[in-house]
DNA sequence: GGCTGTGTTGACAACCGTTCTCAACTATCT
DNA sequence: AGATAGTTGAGAACGGTTGTCAACACAGCC
């Protein structure tokens, strides 16, 4: 009943590739929250391609270990980014660009936590994401008009 | 110059039919958020049966009109259910069953805006929903362990 | 009541983001 | 170098949602 691994229960070794390094890479370069597809097609542009299915895996894979936030664009697509601590926290993003600043909500933990049991509710987790449109992309739309 | 109708502007006089009432109808039955999949299937299960596209239509008709309150749920797929209020509120949702009680963030809307200006963002809005399991589909949950 | 014309419906195709499949590939260990 | 097992990628499959368009049925009119 002895493993052949030392570690035992945890049956993947995960192994370093040219494709996660990639993905990796072009995540630590922004403060955007992008899309698998954008990531996917920013490292084709960049000459290092990887395939889409890569990029979907490889972003699970992070978001799982916490190394990557995800949040649901408003319409519903996936996005994510490499935030700054690994703490729970909120974001502040825009709609136009994905930028993003982490900010705190200061109340929220507890005030869900506290309406969650009022109302004889369990597990309770919480959405909070805050969403506008930068300086920098107001800019560019007055620009356009 | 002038037209036809006089409501001029608006293109379009709503029209009531039997689909559009069954839709409503079940939507006025429950307390718990449903997507449209499960309306299509209730309202078949029902006896009136009313085109999936009709559905989605007549939902999204609902939600722009304010008068069903649309929420996506942790996997993506979009919740109708018809509120009480009509004015700005959030919700505490049952991840299972989709029961949901509708909550005040008492400071969110302050807060929201000024954490937005605070960092030069405009037209600022919020997403918050509380998740968790409600008391019965805990005891449910109990009973088939 | 019947006519008529326009908003509405529904079966089905198309779409789009995401996940699955599986044979070829490669990081890692010996 | 060779063996082993995790990883990759092209393409198919999937699931929710939206678009298409000819048949349909409300609503106002005669």
């Amino acid at each position: 009943m002895n493993d052949t691994t030392p570690a035992a229960r945890t049956a993947a070794p995960p192994r370093m590739t040219r494709q996660r390094a990639a993905v990796a890479d072009a995540l630590g370069d922004t403060d955007e929250f992008r899309s698998a597809q954008q990531l996917h097609e920013l490292l084709r542009s960049r000459g290092d391609a990887v395939g889409l299915a890569t990029v979907y895996r490889t972003l699970q894979t992070l978001a799982d270990g916490g190394d990557v936030d995800v949040l649901r664009s408003e319409d519903g697509e996936s996005l994510y980014r490499r935030c700054a601590r690994r703490e729970h926290h909120h974001h502040l993003v825009c709609r136009a660009c994905g930028r993003a600043v982490e900010i705190d909500g200061p109340t929220v933990e507890q005030w869900s936590a506290s309406v969650g049991a009022a109302h004889g509710f369990a597990d309770i987790e919480h959405t909070v994401e805050l969403w506008g449109t930068c300086a920098a992309c107001r800019a560019t739309d007055d620009r356009a008009n």
